[in-house]
DNA sequence: TCCCCTTGCCTAAACCCGTTAGGAAGATTT
DNA sequence: AAATCTTCCTAACGGGTTTAGGCAAGGGGA
């Protein structure tokens, strides 16, 4: 008769292990086979915590966007105008360079379903709350929260991808000084 | 005996039935089989023409950079300031439209040696360009290409993941803003 | 304490993908 | 027509995903 220590497995253990696998090895290579192996345990026996693949990536994903939204909200806590803008734009770019396999899952298509039920909803109110420091009308407000979203997300996987490695000034030069250069524009926003 | 009509398979029809295939299904499910379904011929068959699924990718990934760097200098010929800036970043938001997995495939992350005998490279050297129309110095100049590939970058993703679908105003209407925003800044470049 | 039943992990099996080795049927050259 | 090259094939291996069904571990009630 086979000792048959258990492995202790649950849904959320599977899903930070999943998460911690992602950040080592790259989100994409985040596998129920390769996740079986590292809990010592046949693949088949994941299927009971997590439905399929998709499921597990889409749970690592939520995961990841709640931490993110965890962090951002402890960082603009007490700020305001140029603090907060720096203070959000270093979490966003800390985390996926702490995190990368979970800021790789952050990233993740989601159904719109689940993508409503996310904590991405957070993340759009708390970069409404920085713009609260400058002076936006209504669209303008929009079109702000979008060039900075859109600018940290692009900037972060430019960095990532290496895009800024074969020339100077390095990449966390241009960070500062490109956000310095937002705050500016955000203080004087160009009216039609 | 088998009557054998050769499917007439070359590298180069290969890689361009992926890019379709990428376009249609999405980049990530490109596949050699898939691939193999759709020339109705044995995957085997493939792995003369392409060396393996990673080569296949690659192999998009760069068709398709040199397509985008095609197209992007077409559109800056003859033009400067914030006319260049327009057409230049229209080329690359109509492109991710029209193509989206070609597009996905652009930015697939390439081995240093294969990057740098890519298109990318006179990427570079286009976004430099539309910035002669405007007076910047040195490192300033660095700075402005890279916030506007961060954007451009940023913008597009977002807006192919649908985050801008559910609160107004479109995404065209805030490109075209935020793009006028951009000029002015460029125009008025806050100096330290 | 014993039994039972829920739960956790297992085996087995089906199916798809990627990749390589080696063979046979087209096409091309001589 | 013979020789050769090229294109596509069959066969096989290893690994990933998923489902169905089974046995044992551990906690609750008698």
């Amino acid at each position: 008769m086979m000792m048959m220590v258990r492995a202790g497995l649950t849904t959320e253990r599977v899903v930070l292990a999943g998460a911690e696998l992602a950040d080592e090895i790259g989100f994409d290579r985040v596998t129920p086979s390769e996740l079986a192996r590292r809990f010592d345990v046949k693949v088949a026996s994941l299927y009971s915590h997590v439905k399929n693949a998709h499921d597990l990536r889409t749970r690592i994903a939520l995961l990841a966007l709640d931490e993110l939204a965890d962090r951002a909200a402890a960082a603009l806590a007490g700020r305001a105008g140029r603090e907060a803008l720096v203070a959000f734009a270093g979490v966003y770019r800390d985390y996926a360079r702490e995190h990368p396999g979970r800021f790789a899952a952050a990233q993740l298509r989601l159904d719109p379903e689940t993508a409503a039920a996310s904590a991405g909803v957070r993340h759009a109110q708390l970069m409404r709350a920085i713009l609260r420091g400058y002076d936006l009308s209504g669209p303008d407000q929009t079109h702000a929260v979008r060039l900075l979203g859109s600018f940290f997300r692009g900037f972060v996987a430019l960095e990532t991808d290496g895009g800024f490695d074969h020339s100077p000034p390095a990449a966390p030069e241009s960070w500062r000084r490109l956000l310095d250069v937002l705050d500016s524009l955000l203080r004087d926003w160009p009216r039609l």
